[in-house]
DNA sequence: TTGTATGCGTTATCAT
DNA sequence: ATGATAACGCATACAA
């Protein structure tokens, strides 16, 4: 069923029934009635891509998460349909599954004309991918990590670390291990661990490369880790740059006959939803995620809206220190 | 740039450069390399929504989902995805925030020739549902609720509840709560709290009503729940519809002064990641929501792949019990 | 106030 | 083997 059916239902031209349907320009009473009864009649529902090609817009956004199954990404994007929704626009996901060239093919692949415009969540930032943002042609909103020249949506790590970490040594801690990701990843590999050997050197501690090891985002890191720590020594805590990796810490602690956080005190960073019912519940850093979705949604709006060249901001979003019990005073 | 544009700069007619995009009909190798040259050259990508207005399908996916923040939405887009990359499909995400308008309007807007198919993820199936299910020109898989007409995968809810409700009672346990979900969701709400009952009768025990407790899907509704039954008597075991709802009662059993499992018994449903790494380890049904994506999107493949009208039916999709430390035997 | 005709960028049909 | 052109469904400039 198309606008030129319904014109010939409603007695009318093609041109009449868009009239009504967007409610633009001059139509009669009766006709716009007599149209009206027709659509309702038979349920017609316009054409979205005949409409995006004449309109040269998709009311579309293009989203792309390293991975969609992970509460820090569905979190994001609900925050960004939260703020789509009140202009109804719908989201385009691509989901890829962390593999650097699916990121760099489907930003290719979303800005011809499909979407009106991009937000993607980064863990690692390549040449590549700053080439292929260059030629876009739509605007493109980054979170989770730096990118000259584009707006980004930051978490500010390195001041919440440095809390953290400050913190840890305030509780009375001296040997503070470290699990981290790969320095790849700027923000959450590089400026995170730069955070935890500044605050050593700050706090005159000695770094020791036993006390620190690098894995992956999962929960089978973290325990992978930790095992490898204490095959070497027993620190009186440890900072994990995530909360899954705390969560592997601490099943591998426990593993190995100590208590938490009587032996050993854990801290993660995030504050997934089910920190707080670990027991211990854990100590970790809160990061708003869902809002760094609206925020960035609401950026990428500004942007799409003024024809004028924008000027690329970095947003930080704030974070809290939550004190939980898996941290213990010594 | 387009097409029109491309075949000027290559010296060739705008036919043949789709000829060369799209790899069919005929084009000589030097102006294919021509061709080539001039759209490597500039960039050119092609205009997704033209090809798809032409062609008359979007190689997109709708996917509705009543919370995208969810561990289970967030598992089944991923099995969706897992199936849709391999056909160069990508997914329309429609988060309906658990509002039964936004479902409708989203099945309405979604078929308007923007997606080729859809999968929902449904809570609750009302009569506006299936009217405009039927009214819909694209194939559709529901997930998690039954729905005549349709092709539907599902979770074997009363076989998965019954076997745990036959563990627990093989545990030793007579006195047994249940903390469930509104009955609109057939298959959460009302099935599972069947199986329940059922389980009941057929082991001979008495039903109290005062055992039972019906709530949202929260954490929150958990705590709730498992209070107002602490309110009127200690259970042995407390059997929960979710994990999310087992986690809320485990808190206020403790919150009452009592442990788990010593004094109390909690099993969930579900399996979240997270679930063998509570203290203690939550006893629960392991539902694999990852492959229910993907068979729904096989599914919806294989209707769209064939003219002919396409048989519904019903999948279910395995489960398994998993025995952890919060139920004890007694 | 309404209708006719054109074009959005692509593909496919039909000539050549 | 290649090119001109119509058509996909809609919105809009222009004519009436």
């Amino acid at each position: 069923m198309k606008i030129k059916d319904i014109a010939k239902l409603a007695g009318v031209s093609p041109a009449t029934v868009s009239r009504v349907m967007n409610n633009n320009g001059y139509v009669k009473a009766d006709k716009r009635k007599a149209v009206e009864a027709v659509i309702k009649e038979v349920g017609y529902q316009p054409n979205e891509i005949a409409k995006s090609l004449k309109n040269q817009k998709s009311k579309i956004i293009g989203v792309i998460v390293p991975k969609i199954s992970t509460e820090t990404a569905s979190r994001i994007v609900d925050g960004i349909t939260q703020v789509t929704k009140t202009r109804n626009y719908q989201l385009l996901i691509a989901n890829t599954n962390q593999q650097i060239e699916e990121e760099i093919n489907s930003l290719k692949f979303l800005s011809n004309k499909l979407v009106d415009g991009i937000i993607m969540s980064a863990t690692e930032v390549t040449d590549q991918h700053i080439e292929v943002a260059r030629r876009l042609t739509v605007p493109l909103v980054i979170i989770g990590q730096k990118m000259e020249g584009f707006t980004c949506v930051l978490y500010n790590n390195y001041n919440a670390v440095t809390d953290l970490f400050n913190y840890i040594v305030d509780s009375g801690h001296q040997e503070i291990a470290f699990i981290g990701v790969d320095q790849r990843d700027i923000e959450v590999g590089q400026i995170r661990k730069q955070a935890y050997l500044d605050g050593l050197e700050r706090h005159q501690l000695p770094y020791n490369p036993d006390l620190v090891a690098i894995e992956d985002f999962s929960i089978e890191s973290g325990y992978k880790a930790m095992t490898r720590i204490l095959e070497k020594r027993l620190p009186t805590a440890v900072m994990a740059v995530t909360d899954h990796l705390a969560i592997g810490a601490i099943q591998a602690i426990r593993d190995c006959g100590y208590r938490i956080p009587e032996d050993v005190s854990v801290t993660g960073i995030g504050d997934i939803k089910l920190a707080q019912y670990l027991s211990p519940p854990l100590t970790t850093v809160h990061y708003n995620f869902k809002t760094s979705g609206q925020i960035a949604a609401e950026q990428l709006f500004n942007q799409m809206d003024q024809e004028e060249k924008y000027v690329a901001e970095d947003i930080y979003i704030d974070y809290d220190l939550v004190i939980r019990n898996s941290l213990k005073k010594r």
